[in-house]
DNA sequence: AGGCTCATGTAACCGGTTACATGATTAT
DNA sequence: ATAATCATGTAACCGGTTACATGAGCCT
């Protein structure tokens, strides 16, 4: 259901094709929530039918026509529903394979899982250092009188930031321990 | 694929039951992967018509019969290559609505995004509090010979720990933001 | 009497992924 | 020439969720 509101949600800052919203996702949420191109067109063509949204099309000369979208009423009454209740218990629930990995990594001699460790902490620390662009690039993108919503751009970006510190410390710590024993 | 890797390892470890697994999967990769029992036994027939793992039926008089599930040598390889290989770019994926919820919580009153960031918060710390005794648990479970085992169990629910800390840290931060604008 | 543990499933659904397809224009 | 940008989709599949169903025995 999330990518949906995800839609509804860009779709309320102003109306969008489905090539603006592939942009859209891929330059902002796309560290905790990656979409698809053909999922966002397969979501548009619903949320219309569902009178979430309206479409119209735009005829161009140099380019290919487009669809763009607006969000209906009904629509945003959705969204800012959706926005309104909290996730619960939901709100910590993530799925990880690398850390099921982990977990059963007493299969594979020690120098093996220390290897695997140590290069995912390499692949955070260059993601880390992408990431740090990613404050700057906010602030010039919502100027003026966006400001408050950049804030929660920020705040999201703000956690990327710590998750990957945090993955880099707790590597480091568990590439130690495994040094130690060896 | 992962809820097989999963299955894969456990049953690497000894013969279980689906019933065995459910409660395998809840007291320990709950956290970063939830399971349905539904979806277990559906994956344990799937398994099985794949010649990854073998079931035996074992009666019993005062309770009801099981089926008591081994891995295969094609199994064990299969998990063997799967843990061997590294996740690349997929071990820092995930997915959260909550921060989707964040990053578009511009749309309402900071007075009310605080408010679910502080219901978020506590949350977390009473989440942190249960998690506190896991590993003293599993310390008590895997003694003895398995103790090279215990380590990489270890170092899950310690990144654990760390996680619902970044977390509570960083919704200390976004709270106190917001109190000062507002 | 009521609820928990043991034990196993089916059916319908849904959210999302993978792979593929097309084609003009514009920048290097 | 070649690649990127603009622009939109379809079809097959799959991993996972939700809801429901059953039933004996044991504990309080």
């Amino acid at each position: 259901m999330s990518l949906a509101f995800g839609i509804l949600g860009f779709l309320n800052y102003k109306p969008m094709s489905g090539y603006d919203l592939v942009k859209a996702f891929d330059s902002s949420v796309e560290f905790f929530w990656h979409a698809q191109n053909s999922h966002i067109y397969l979501e548009l063509k619903k949320l219309e039918k569902q009178g979430y949204i309206s479409g119209e099309t735009v005829m161009q000369e140099d380019r290919p026509n487009k669809r763009i979208y607006s969000i209906t009423e009904s629509g945003r009454e959705k969204f800012l529903d959706w926005l309104a209740k909290g996730e619960g218990e939901d709100a910590l629930h993530f799925k990880s394979a690398f850390l099921m990995k982990v977990f059963f990594s007493g299969n594979m001699p020690p120098a093996q899982s220390a290897a695997m460790l140590r290069q995912f902490k390499v692949q955070c620390e260059s993601y880390l250092r992408k990431m740090e662009a990613i404050p700057e690039s906010i602030d010039s993108y919502g100027s003026d009188k966006e400001a408050y919503q950049t804030m929660y751009w920020q705040f999201t970006a703000d956690f990327g930031r710590r998750l990957i510190e945090t993955f880099i410390a707790w590597a480091g710590q568990c590439i130690e321990t495994l040094e130690a024993i060896s």
